[in-house]
DNA sequence: AGATTGTATTCGGATATGCGAATACAACAA
DNA sequence: TTGTTGTATTCGCATATCCGAATACAATCT
């Protein structure tokens, strides 16, 4: 549960959420290819996927090994790759809440935390907002 | 290992790709919330919020339970999200591996496949490039 | 009824992203 | 040396995303 740094975490989700990158991280979780190798199994360009492997390397979820005239490139984070993939696999059903059971949830939350205080915050807030 | 349909795995993916949203996302990890809660809590403006908020509601990555005149929100998957949170915060360290590595990694996986279908393929497709 | 609160939607412009075409380039073959 | 192979980069345009401002709207208060 530790607090996450969103700007950076976001670098990363956003070079997963490609269909192309996807498939290019779907493929290295086989094993290593190398550009020629996924030109022939993905749908796309050589230009088109060294762009999309820059920009994976950049973010640093694939990395190379260069072997004479070809790279062959391999997964950087097997683990995080490998998790999001299984997850994403798993497809799990969206809950639904009752509007009861919301409010004794949230409840039971907000009696930890002073409430006072975030009114004043509000307030705070909104004459900023009327100012600048 | 499943085949994942890389499309709609985006569609997902790139409603986690984006700070507000990941914040958001955090926010309601530690319980149901409406969108003034949020307003306090996060620096975007109420318009944003909800916009935000409706991204990720046809994404059914969140839901809301109508409480008079506030809508609680609340995480529609909380597995998937949870999962994800926490395999950012742990934030996996890059490997490196060597050519050698690759090579015999690379090699063991393609005495598994046949290997001159590939060349055909790759063959086909340079000259229907070519027509087209 | 009018004002306020909580939230959603629409619009428009700024910025970012995606992709093909062209080009670069190094290693290797003829 | 010229050609070929494997890969990367640059450019320009088409499309998508983001956000604030404005507006809508229903519920509640005065």
């Amino acid at each position: 549960m530790t607090e996450i740094d969103t700007k950076s975490a976001t670098v990363l989700l956003r070079a997963f959420a490609h269909p192309t990158r996807l498939a290019i991280l779907q493929e290295l979780s086989k094993g290593p290819k190398c550009v020629t190798d996924l030109e022939d199994l993905l749908p796309a360009r050589q230009a088109n996927l060294s762009q999309h492997l820059a920009l994976l390397r950049h973010t640093q979820l694939v990395d190379f090994a260069q072997d004479a005239q070809t790279r062959c490139y391999y997964l950087a984070r097997p683990k995080l790759t490998g998790l999001l993939l299984e997850e994403l696999a798993r497809n799990e059903v969206p809950v639904s809440k009752s509007t009861e059971q919301i409010k004794a949830e949230k409840a039971k939350l907000e009696t930890k935390q002073a409430a006072m205080t975030k009114k004043q915050v509000q307030a705070s807030k909104r004459t900023a907002r009327a100012r600048g």
